[in-house]
DNA sequence: TTAAATCTTTGATGTAAATCAAGTTTTGAA
DNA sequence: TTCAAAACTTGATTTACATCAAAGATTTAA
């Protein structure tokens, strides 16, 4: 069951356990959309109480239980969230990409996580201190305000999700992802999986037998090509979210 | 409540489209969270941006597609906040009792509801604009924190229903329903559902024939007893938690 | 209070998608 | 480069649940 050979269940309480330490924090803070529209000094502020870590391939950022007490700010890699189901089986909620954050909820809250944070590749985040972070908000209001503008983006998206859940067969849920993957920009409509085969039906709550199967299936109808293992033509979007 | 009986209708613009108006903004900042840790004198402040609107059961308070430029903070009802997938299928994601707030999303990134808000029954509800709001935010941080606190539970929450949705059975996800419904508060193990079978069915992504079946199975069990529409009783938790 | 509308239950039937199993391909670490 | 481990595909089978239909409840409004 678990996959996750993890050497050593590190604690990174403070920076520089790892390699990359110091100095990154500058490009860290620059690059996040809650912290980069401030004034240069007042990221240097920032600088001060973030901290650096890099993590392997793999590693465990956090698990569900935990005590939450940072927030995490992606630097550079990838970070799948996932949940567990109660009979243990796994399901992907989303993947962070450079300047993404997480590790928020628990932070207003006083709660334990309920969601686990693992490297998909080697990966360098900061992290700010629950303390620090509050300190920083009530100082820089603004930022709170992009905070916020995160978090309303994110509640909107999950909800979308868990009406998709609840009310699209498969094939729907499929088409719809497909469709968001063209939007974000594509060369002749033709999208490249942004994960694993296995991982997208995770997200979408079906099987990899039954992706497989439905891609299959757009592909005879025509409204789809598919070109390799991750990349596939859009041929008839229409018709794909008429499904 | 009885309060408005004493006011006069000052230091509102635009409100008095509805009935109930003046008076009630004062009930309304003070009961929300997100304002009542506030000084006197700031709440007083912010009456004077909020405005009082009642709505009849039934009726619409906003629809996707909307230009969402208001904060909607219940102050009496019961509000239904649902979406509708592709095929116009509808799906209650919450329901707002007094004190919660719905609106949010939108106004800190100008983009168009995708929800739908409704009155359940006879509902008043106070508003706050968009602009309005921001200057709250930035006055009075704390307020801030307020909100992204509780961001953060409906993000968990949402993300936990999501989990759900991909990766229970029905019958597991009728069993944490009721699990979570007990955990409030309740006399000798009895639970009153807070909403129609028909609306449980389309919270949880299923039908009103599968709830009532799925129901009466957990009777046969031994693990529930159905006293009456709304009133179940938990007789064994633990096994229908193993469920 | 009564009738209409809406919700709920129960039964019969259909089906989408999960599961199981066994190959094939891709990936990545040594 | 090679080889083992994952990931992916394809087929056969099972099943959980939706759908359809029609009879009881319950709620609502006149």
């Amino acid at each position: 069951m678990n996959k996750e050979k993890t050497m050593n269940n590190n604690q990174h309480t403070n920076c520089c356990h790892h390699d990359n330490c110091s100095g990154n924090n500058e490009s860290c803070v620059a690059i996040v959309p809650i912290f980069n529209h401030l004034e240069k000094s007042q990221m240097e502020e920032i600088m001060g109480v973030t901290h650096s870590v890099a993590y392997k391939k793999g590693e465990v950022i956090y698990s569900a239980g935990d005590q939450a007490d940072s927030l995490y700010i992606v630097n550079m890699g990838r970070v799948r969230i996932y949940r567990l189901s109660e009979a243990g089986k796994e399901q992907l909620l989303r993947i962070l990409k450079p300047g993404d954050f997480t590790g928020e909820l628990a932070l207003f809250n006083e709660t334990l996580h309920e969601a686990y944070a693992s490297a998909m590749v080697d990966t360098s985040i900061c992290t700010v201190k629950r303390l620090d972070l509050q300190d920083l908000l009530l100082k820089y209001p603004s930022i709170s305000l992009k905070v916020m503008a995160e978090f309303s983006r994110r509640l909107e998206r999950a909800e979308r999700q868990t009406t998709r859940l609840a009310t699209e067969k498969v094939d729907t849920r499929i088409a719809l992802f497909l469709a968001e993957c063209l939007e974000v920009g594509s060369m002749n409509n033709e999208i490249t999986l942004p994960m694993s085969k296995k991982d997208l039906a995770s997200y979408l709550g079906t099987t990899p037998e039954t992706i497989s199967r439905k891609l299959y299936e757009l592909e005879t109808l025509g409204y789809i090509r598919l070109i390799s293992n991750k990349k596939i033509q859009i041929i008839d979007l229409d018709s794909l979210l008429l499904i």
